[in-house]
Order: C-alpha cells, then structure tokens, then sequence
DNA sequence: CAAGATTGAAAGCTCAATCTTG
DNA sequence: CAAGATTGAGCTTTCAATCTTG
C-alpha cells in the first residue's frame, strides 16, 4: 500500500512531463506562440475588457508575480499585450490585450487543443477522463485552501 | 465536450504544480536533500551494484541527459555519487551511489513520502488513487511508444 | 561517422531588494 | 508602514557545439 501510495504520484509526473513536451514541440513547430504566452494571453482573452492587474493574472496562471512581469515585459514588445496604469489604484498596473494578441492567440488555440487532445486527453476514454478531472481538482482545491493568502 | 478535453488537462496542470511546490518547501525545511537528487540516488539504489550510464540514468528520471550530467557533477560534489569508467565502454560513464549517498537518501524518504501523502495522494481516497494511476500510467506509456529512441 | 558524455552560452525562473503609491 | 509592481543577481534547465571512443 505504501509503495502504491508513489505509483500514483509518479504517473503523474510522467505523464504530465513527456506530454507537455509533445505539446510545447508541436506548438513550436507549428510556429505559434509557446504556451506560457498562450497561458497568459488566454486569461486577457476570458475576461471583460480583456484586461487584468498584474497580480490578478499571476494569481489566475501558474505563474508567479515576478514571472509574470517578465512575461508581460515580452509580450509588450511582441505588440501582442499593452500595459497601462490602473486608473482606480495607482500603484497597479493593467496588462490589457492588444488586437494582435487575440490574433496570435487565436492562430494558436487549434494548435493547442490538438495537442492535448492528442497527447493527453484522447489517450483515454470518456470515463477515465472524467475521473482524472474529479479527482485532480479535488487536489488542486484543496491546495487552494490550505494556502492561506496568495503564495507564489 | 470540448470545453471538457481541456478540464481535465488544466486540472492536471495544477494539481502538480501546487503538489510539487508544497512537497519541495516542505523538504527543504525538514533540510534534506532536494527533490531532484532524490530522483537521482533513487534510481541508483534501485538497481544492482547500484550503478547506471549516464544515458541510462537520465532515461529513467524526468531529466535529460545535459542535466543530468550536471547533477551529477554537484552529487559528486557532495560526496553522494562517484564517477567511474564503464569497463564494457571506454565512452560510457557510471555513476555509482555512495554510502553517503545512500544515507542521504534514506534520510530524505521518510520526508519524501510524507510530502507525497499530505499533498497528494492523501487527498484521494483509495478509489481515486487507482484511477488515476492507471490512466495516467496508460498515458506515460503511450508516449513511450510514440518516441522511437530515446528523446529527452 | 555514430554514440556517449560533457561544456559554453543562453533562456527560463525565483528570491530578495527596491521603488512607488495608498 | 503595507500593497503593487519591477529589477538585479543567482540558480536551473536547455540547445548546440565539442571532445573522445567504438
């Protein structure tokens, strides 16, 4: 049972590693943006006005808040994000996504889906799916919660 | 549906990130080795004489081969690896697990596993566990396939 | 010339320190 | 002084080039 205990976890990072590398190498063959950008971009896009605080964004990716500014940083030169002050509080700053940015983020979404679907999610079947997805966001909740404030 | 393919995938995504980051605190606060060099020494005390390749090594961890070439230089470092010429192969190297190796190695288990079972597997219940093992091992394995070689 | 391994240079990421505004 | 964000320095990881042996 103890030793059963790791099978678990070490399925996990297997298959989280090699298909995230089948994926990233697809996306990059596939000449679109890589999925950090698209991580970003994506959370701009799902939002009113398309705009977020930067501490927001991080909070919503898998980012931490320094990685973030980084990123932006790229994506602004790029012309895929702009950043403006937060007229509401002054020490924020909103990443705001530009025309481009839906445009790249849009050429690179069918890359994307495809390569999960490929790589991950249709290598298994509907039942399987549905348990993993249970089961790995009852972990990611409950991270969530053991994590006081925001700690990344 | 499609909504759904990317459900599970984004779970997965975060249920590691968040797991991992929490076993790893938890690790250097308990001061034993890093996650990486665990992965390492344990793979070395897996196997008999307690040695692999280079190659070999790499292959059976999630590293790639340059990376593992530099852990084992900082492994060497702390006295927890050798290196030795492989006698069947003037171009192969060993690496090769010390007594120190293996001691640290078995004083970071204890921690390793409680980690796993506090952030993981813990938070499943006995049903759980098994589906995801056995998706997720299917998953790991139909990429091995994929790759010819030995691509890392 | 291919296979095994290592190395230099560069990219990705994180920590702690800093700057600015509330 | 705390919160939001950025920056400098340093560690980790990867890519391509190199060295050595089969």
């Amino acid at each position: 049972v103890a030793a059963d205990s790791t099978a678990a976890w070490r399925a996990l990072l297997l298959a989280q590693n090699r298909a995230l590398r089948a994926i990233e190498q697809q996306m990059e063959r596939a000449g679109v943006i890589a999925l950090t950008w698209y991580d970003v971009l994506l959370e701009l896009d799902a939002v009113p006005g398309r705009r977020l605080r930067m501490q927001d964004l991080a909070a919503r990716t898998v980012l931490s808040r320094t990685r973030v500014s980084r990123l932006v940083d790229d994506l602004v030169g790029a012309g895929l994000v702009r950043r403006e002050p937060d007229p509401d509080d002054g020490r924020a700053t909103l990443a705001i996504l530009t025309p481009r940015g839906r445009s790249a983020l849009r050429k690179a979404a069918p890359v994307y889906l495809a390569g999960i679907d490929q790589h991950f999610t249709g290598l298994l079947d509907p039942n399987e799916r549905q348990q993993i997805t249970r089961a790995l966001t009852k972990v990611a909740e409950a991270h969530e919660l053991l994590a006081p404030p925001r700690r990344r």
